[in-house]
DNA sequence: ATTAATGATACTATAATAGTATCATACTAA
DNA sequence: TTAGTATGATACTATTATAGTATCATTAAT
């Protein structure tokens, strides 16, 4: 079972390297390079992300991506959506009303209670979030050098 | 992104199927006919179930099965590990030390703390839940219509 | 014009899930 | 002791999801 597939992980580290880079477009060639992820793979991912209007793109000679939204408007639960389909996947199996067995609808229940809580968990986390809580990391890293 | 797959779920209506016989074995066949559950898949669930040691197998003539423990020890959570591998499965995508970009490190800590919190919420469902909610949720019934 | 970038799209590869089929084996009962 | 009924082991196929590649068209800068 995985909460997140290598499309939604290669997303986040796109975005992440984009949002650093401040409003400079960045190449899906410098991406590529940087994050030692398969160029073609990567195109496929920003052309998504483009589409769904995650990031903004130019074409041609200086072209790029830049990100088409602020950092904390970009939420890891979009991503998702986007890459895994909704987490809110648990309909009926045997898909009809009258459920041969009671006994499976109580455990929907508890899945539902389950996935109820894993958006709730996942839905305040965004770009931003992200990034933040890696410079808290690497202040934390450099005050422990300061102090030794 | 799925919580419970088709394996999983049948096993558990298996099984609930199998522990409100108290005791008497109960063939495939039945299981198929009643659960409306195609038998060679059904029989392979049960082969699984049977060899992971939570139902007891007698063949032949009469045979059939029966739960190998009292329905409190059987924990949804095994029947996930043994269908669908371990929830615990945010391994490092780039598995090496060297990861070229702390940022996903953070994600993957925001993701094994979600984890977590599902493993802590699958934990204490067992069949025996699952049995006595459903008899709460007909009794319910039969009072609703009582007072009606 | 040439070069460097993305857009659209179609294709292949791999893995996970779902489902089927076959033969061997064990038990029951006539 | 044989016929019938059950599971065990195992191998196979089908479908879907994920992962990854390739090609040609389009756009912009120089």
């Amino acid at each position: 079972m995985k909460l997140l597939t290598r499309n939604t992980d290669y997303a986040v580290r796109a975005l992440s390297y984009i949002a650093m880079e401040k409003g400079k477009t960045v190449t899906a060639a410098e991406l590529s390079e940087e994050l030692k992820i398969s160029w073609s793979f990567l195109r496929k991912i920003l052309q998504i992300l483009s589409r769904e209007g995650l990031v903004f793109s130019i074409k041609g000679k200086g072209g790029g991506f830049k990100l088409a939204q602020p950092a904390d408007r970009i939420f890891l639960l979009d991503l998702i959506n986007i890459f895994q389909g909704l987490v809110r996947l648990n309909t009926c199996i045997t898909n009809n009303k009258a459920c041969p067995n009671i006994r499976i609808c109580i455990l929907k229940k508890k899945i539902d209670i389950i996935e109820d809580s894993i958006i709730s968990e996942l839905h305040p986390i965004t770009l931003k979030t992200l990034l933040n809580e890696q410079n808290d990391v690497i202040q934390n890293e450099l005050l422990n050098m300061q102090t030794r």
